[in-house]
DNA sequence: TAATTGTCTACTTAAATAGTAGACTAAACA
DNA sequence: TGTTTAGTCTACTATTTAAGTAGACAATTA
């Protein structure tokens, strides 16, 4: 399951799809718009900021949009930002890896398995973007 | 990803796959060859065999066995005692179904993104069994 | 009946999740 | 230039979940 933080971000990044091209949207019209406490989103939209996928304006005419095309931005990406891993065993993730310490990965039936349940939904998640969710 | 649990209970049922046609298996056999915490173990063991998938026996000669064949477990069946849900969202999930509260699921863009993701990794777990462990 | 082995309930501890508070900084604009 | 607006940042708190432990109990066998 993706955490609430993670199911918050989706949310408010289908808002600024949707409100693209009309300039900056505030914290609070998000917030409100997609019933997202609003300290914690602002916390949310800081951290999608530093990864690089959004930008922001202070002040007066301040808010947030995003940074490049929607189709820029896969599903995979964000969830990676917020959640980390989307692979079921450490051993077996393409950003967050770990070694299996008590097994040879070459040869062991398990990771070879969750290896294909990876490959499966990234088949879908690197390919969906939020041009998707607009 | 996988809880610990899940994990470790994934690890015990591919040795007693191995150790099939053996008799019953030793949980504290098990917990040696696997490098698992052996009360935890107990407790893991206990909700497979609560669950349908294990039998057991006690006693002198006794210890746990698989219940059916191997190919007859699913890999998201194991998964799903142990951890729950398989599926990114409550709103997309087939055993543990919470409605989105805040959007119709008919049309939400973010629903059918992640009902094809869920059916993406299921395409795997599902057809995958104990038997793939051994 | 003594030894063996699983069963069960109830802890404990640590970490992650889901937020909240409040001071601070930058931009706009009057 | 100073006030308002809006994002930034650090730190804190409360709840839940994960991970593991303890110990009494029940059934089976020899």
């Amino acid at each position: 399951m993706l955490s609430k933080k993670a199911q918050y971000a989706i949310k408010a990044l289908s808002y600024l799809v949707i409100q693209q091209g009309n300039g900056p949207v505030l914290i609070s019209e998000i917030a409100q718009k997609k019933q997202i406490p609003l300290k914690f989103l602002e916390n949310i939209l800081l951290e999608l900021r530093k990864a690089g996928i959004l930008e922001s304006k202070k002040g007066k005419g301040g808010g947030y949009a995003l940074k490049s095309t929607p189709d820029q931005t896969s599903l995979a990406s964000v969830i990676r930002i917020i959640d980390g891993p989307i692979a079921m065993l450490p051993c077996v993730s393409l950003y967050f890896y770990e070694r299996c310490e008590s097994c040879d990965e070459e040869q062991c039936r398990i990771n070879s398995l969750f290896v294909e349940a990876r490959d499966a939904v990234l088949g879908v998640l690197e390919k969906k973007t939020l041009a998707d969710l607009g």
